[in-house]
DNA sequence: AGTGCTGATTAAAACGTTTGAACTTCTTGG
DNA sequence: CCAAGAAGTTCAAACGTTTTAATCAGCACT
């Protein structure tokens, strides 16, 4: 075992260990296409020697010689979402399989940290950056601050076309209708609300599918029976929001046996609600949800939801910035690119036809 | 705007921009002791055309030079695991105070993606590493590549110490004891058990535990109550699991009046499996779990649990790593050293007296 | 014998920092 | 008037790679 200063075996160390040029051995070690030409025995006895060394290359030094880190970015705004992380598996396994590494940083809802691991992210050089906006937020700077130093930015979570960003979401008009369709199916005719909250981007688009598809129907909507939440202070307000807005539903004595519920956070929230005030579910009210988290499914009974597709949004974002990587333009080239991504029904216990 | 060859602004820009010496530009922007010599005024021109430019210094080549990364390998076994996220918070928390990168990966249940997760951390250099091990996993390797470039190791979610690294667990024992006491208190005597899988390590504790306070209590234990999960296929098949377990446990035509699960998940499997079968939690029987994670708050009724202080789980396993790197001895010195976590009763609605 | 080729290897420069030592110029005390 | 600091700045080497261009031996052809 050679007395190393740093801790780490380098290229030099191996060179001098099998009498060869530092050249030589990276030449090897680094598969470079020069390495055909070298003697066979010579690459036999280099890697050899490499592995009896315990060598790793030194991802700093290589990266600052090859000016490439590859590396992205990858910024959750709060990891705690059971939303992400299917998000960042997408993201990752896209990655993967071409080489990149995914830096992954969880703002945990703090603009300033976000602010920071923006830094970072221009610090440690990533080649480009993709944003899970799980929540809401507002973020023009980022845009400035990327874009300057031309890294590509995707983001995922949220329509941001329309700050030039190209953008990966649910199509939630689409999602909305479905689950709309799927209460009306069932027979229901009174059906409560429960929005999201102001700030919330989904909420809005998941509301006008659902009108849309109410009003198709020859269904008229009570506006009394349409409740939104409150602004969050945390990443599972929902949940209370949920129970209490459903007892005010109950408070209004107006009859309805199904609520469609912003997200399945809200969803359990709402059946707590209810149940609270001794309703069973489904059989005295459906309810529904939206994204299919954990939660949604193994509770009792089961929420039904809309689920989002949540894996594939992830790998798009990924695909999109290599692209723009290796195109060398902008991700938000000239107009800026959307996907929507196409939500799908899941039927769960929470369900029940109107009888 | 300059134009730059490679995409970043360097010292070298700013240098020549304001016309002083690449090293001046360094000492300023880096604070280095020496900054107190240059005069207020250069300093001051320094830092303006820095930001001006938008220069970020490269951490590839700071790191290169200061044989420091500043970065700790966070190395999840399962991220989807909701017992992660916040252990993972903890140790960012903590990382963060002391101006280190946690660099974050997660392996997704993939014994080959966390061997090249593994060889990632060496090559970059991260100077020490944090294992979360939500899960089942053995790996003896690890030890040898990792103690061989004398990289500290901390593991947290099992006690590893039998292999020589330091652990930061939960004390399985007493979260077992506490749950059978909170049983013996609402006054059930009749209790079934779902233990977990073979492979996990947590299981046979918390079983241990629970006996002992039975035979304090002078309860008997009906061997014919006591079922065991098979061992797991996917992060949660504890709640399959559960549920098919419940049944088994009413098809006995023995009488319980609470069932003590391994973890939450199965917790809510047990419910799913009762409540299939007719019955009403808790009035018909009290169910308790183990970890607290999400799923178990927000589902009705909510799942009494034992909770385990993730967070602060984390910011010990950090506290440590930093500790062995200021020290520059492995985190396991001699006796490699152990902390055990106090856990918590956290009563919810799944729990009812006997009456 | 010179030319050109091939096959194997290496020297040296570069990537963007940091840092110990050196170099000025200026002050101050003797 | 000189020695000795102090204040402000810079030189140059180093960190561990990659890569271009060069070297060198051997060999085959005119």
């Amino acid at each position: 075992m050679p007395q190393r200063k740093s801790g780490h075996v380098t290229l030099l160390d191996i060179a001098r260990a099998c009498g060869y040029s530092v050249s030589t051995v990276s030449i090897v070690l680094s598969e470079a296409p020069l390495s055909q030409n070298v003697a066979a025995s010579t690459r036999e006895q280099i890697r050899r020697m490499a592995s009896q060394l315990g060598y790793h290359p030194d991802a700093y030094a290589r990266s600052l010689r090859r000016r490439r880190s590859q590396t992205i970015g990858v910024l959750a705004f709060d990891l705690s979402d059971p939303f992400c992380v299917p998000i960042m598996r997408g993201i990752q396994s896209e990655l993967q399989t071409r080489g990149y590494l995914p830096l992954l940083m969880d703002a945990q809802t703090q603009r300033k940290l976000f602010d920071s691991y923006l830094k970072l992210v221009l610090e440690r050089r990533a080649e480009a950056v993709i944003v899970i906006a799980s929540w809401i937020f507002e973020e023009a700077n980022l845009l400035a601050d990327m874009e300057k130093n031309n890294v590509p930015i995707v983001i995922v979570g949220r329509d941001f076309t329309s700050r030039g960003i190209a953008s990966v979401a649910v199509d939630n008009e689409a999602g909305g209708a479905l689950a709309m369709r799927h209460l009306l199916e069932l027979g229901h005719r009174s059906i409560g609300f429960v929005r999201g909250p102001e700030e919330m981007f989904d909420s809005e688009p998941r509301w006008q599918g659902a009108r849309r598809v109410a009003s198709e129907a020859g269904v008229v909507i009570n506006p009394k029976l349409v409740f939104q939440l409150p602004d969050l202070v945390g990443p599972d307000s929902g949940f209370e929001g949920g129970a209490t807005l459903a007892k005010e539903m109950l408070a209004t004595g107006l009859n309805f046996s199904a609520v469609l519920a912003f997200d399945d956070l809200t969803a359990l929230g709402v059946v707590r609600g209810l149940s609270e005030s001794g309703l069973n579910i489904p059989q005295d009210c459906t309810v529904i949800g939206f994204d299919d988290v954990l939660p949604a499914s193994v509770a009792t009974p089961g929420i039904s939801t809309i689920r989002q597709p949540l894996a594939q949004m992830g790998s798009i974002a990924a695909r999109w910035v290599l692209q723009a990587i290796e195109s060398g333009q902008p991700a938000s080239a000239n107009s800026p690119m959307v996907h929507w991504a196409q939500p799908e029904l899941v039927v769960r216990g929470s369900s029940a036809s109107k009888l």
